[in-house]
RNA sequence: GGCCCUAUCGUCUAGCGGUUAGGACACCACCCUCUCACGGUGGGGACAGGAGUUCGAUUCUCCUUAGGGUCACCA
């Protein structure tokens, strides 16, 4: 174990919000980290500069450890108070606020420029690599006609043919070029081992000459990874499906540097509805929007794990906490074949998150939504109070599927209602059945002492008083302080509001259908 | 189109040669019940098709079909 400790990385580039693909991918390498007691790095990889974003990677690190998905080794926030203190080993150059723990920074690409450069020259050197100078109207036209020919595009070798004096003379003219990776033709079949798919074999021949290092000198994504995931000393690379076709490529690249290759791990998709893989327009795909519509992180963690993975032997267990997920994680376990994200199963783990949350934090998380809401802001000061809140919320939470649904269907605890008269009767009962009924609640819920005024003792008087005929009782009461054709039993809205504007809304509705 | 990957209820999945093919979400019914929600009980619902291997295939092999990914100086 010593010898050889699990190092993996979660390696997104900053052109947007954290993704939920891009969630699991990263919970993926997180849980396999934890489960070996290995180093879980979070790398930037932003080697585009025509798709940098800006405050993206602010965002993807927000959102990571929003999730509770924090990285052991790599990219920091400095002013992000969830971070526990850490020992910066550097800063960013060029992203203020962004700092770095371990020793084999720089954990973010762009500042990393000359060692790239540095492999590109050692591999132009060996001859597995070469200089191009092709225009991209000739390589348009090569891809048109080859696909046209109904074969694969790739690059026609035109420039390996060059002299290194042509080459070294185009160069100090200035002409922009390439590097290409120049696979050779001879090499046969490609294999290599994924532990989610097992041998995946690909001939050589199918594989293009692939660009390495762009005009404007910075390396693409198949150099860079490589060369960092070897100087990092990366032993599992961990990523999502759409990686493996340029898998082969970056197999030639280790064998060409003369590294040993990491072992791949390539995760099935997550998918739309319609199978194809998951995007926006068909719904939330960013972190960030499940955690502002009232999602909780462990049960997005949650879900998110059982796309894909499931702890197999015949368990039934549904509701995982990050360390248990970190327990039982296993890429035997993990399937091969693409999962639909449904939406609707989380809701349903979401809710099971609330209703098992302590009130105490429960309250803490939801109290932020409601707070916001037009209803609560224009409610009486009385009902802005962290205990009327509290109590709200006690009502509230085994009919809330997310936090941002707090109050929402209970309207009624916070503003006065509108009591349609036609409501209140029980089932074709006659005004005055309606009336002795409302008279007989309100004389009884004025006698109860404050010491009795609880959920549960309203509850066990309301039901005595009842008696058989319940609904000819609890029903006016409910609509008369609920004003609603549904809503939470009377004993429970009576508890929250407390006894004077109970006993207000019961004389309201009385006084509403005498007339 | 080339290459690659994949295939169990609508969805997420268990299964790793012999099972009444199990669970969860969703759906339906019933129960609980003053309404809603929660909860409980039950129900419908799947091995894509065809060959082989085998005493025996959901499970192993091949083919077909279907779906997806990828073929950028994006990652």
């Amino acid at each position: 174990m010593t010898h050889c400790p699990i190092r993996v990385r979660f390696a997104p580039s900053p052109t947007g919000y954290l993704h939920v693909g891009g969630l699991r991918t990263a919970l993926y390498n997180y849980l396999f980290a934890k489960k070996h007691g290995g180093t879980f790095i979070l790398r930037i990889e932003d080697t585009d500069r025509d798709r940098f974003v800006d405050g993206a990677l602010e965002s993807l690190v927000k959102s990571l450890e929003g999730m509770n998905i924090v990285p052991d080794e790599g990219v920091f926030l400095l002013d992000d108070p969830h971070t526990p203190a850490r020992v910066a080993s550097r800063h960013s150059e060029t992203y203020p606020g962004v700092s770095e723990v371990g020793s084999y920074g720089p954990y973010i690409q762009s500042e990393r420029l000359p060692i790239y450069a540095q492999y590109a020259e050692q591999l132009i050197a060996s001859g597995h690599a070469y200089r191009c100078f092709c225009s991209r109207e000739r390589l348009d036209l090569l891809r048109e006609s080859e696909m046209a020919a109904h074969k694969a595009s790739k690059y026609d070798k035109l420039c390996l043919k060059l002299s290194e004096d042509e080459v070294a003379n185009r160069i100090a003219a200035g002409e922009p070029s390439v590097v290409r990776l120049n696979v050779p033709e001879d090499r046969g079949d490609i294999v290599f081992h994924d532990l989610v798919r097992g041998d995946v074999t690909i001939h050589a021949g199918n594989v293009d000459d692939q660009i390495l290092v762009k005009t404007d000198g910075y390396p693409t994504y198949h150099l860079a990874s490589v060369v960092d995931d070897h100087l990092m000393e990366v032993t599992h690379v961990i990523r999502g499906e759409e990686w493996l076709p340029s898998t082969p490529k970056h197999v030639l690249l280790y064998e060409a540097f003369g590294w040993d290759t990491p072992v791949f791990s390539h995760l099935p998709l997550l998918l739309n509805p319609d199978k194809s893989k998951l995007s926006k327009r068909q719904g939330d795909v960013a972190v960030e929007d499940y955690l502002a519509k009232g999602y909780l992180p462990e049960a997005l963690i949650n879900f998110v794990a059982l796309l894909g993975w499931n702890p197999g032997q015949g368990s039934t267990k549904e509701i995982y906490t990050l360390a248990e997920l970190a327990l039982a994680f296993d890429f035997a376990q993990v399937n091969k074949a693409g999962a639909v994200f449904d939406a609707r199963k989380l809701d349903w783990l979401n809710a099971q998150y609330i209703k098992a949350l302590p009130i105490v934090e429960l309250v803490e998380k939801a109290s932020p939504f409601l707070r916001e809401k037009e209803f609560f802001t224009s409610a009486q000061d009385n009902r802005k109070t962290d205990e009327y809140v509290t109590r709200v919320t006690e009502i509230a939470r085994e009919r809330l599927t997310t936090l941002a649904e707090i109050g929402d269907e209970q309207r009624f605890l916070f503003v006065e209602p509108v009591v349609d008269s036609a409501l209140l009767p029980w089932k074709g009962n006659s005004a005055d059945t309606t009336t002795e009924a409302l008279v007989r609640a309100k004389d009884i819920l004025a006698d109860i002492p404050d010491i009795d005024w609880t959920r549960q003792r309203l509850g066990e008087i309301l039901l005595a008083e009842a008696g058989e005929k319940r609904g000819d009782f609890l029903w006016p009461l409910r609509v008369a302080l609920s004003g609603a054709k549904q809503s939470p039993p009377p004993q429970d809205i009576a508890w929250v509001i407390g006894k004077d504007a109970t006993l207000l809304r019961i004389r309201t509705s009385i006084r509403l259908i005498s007339e």
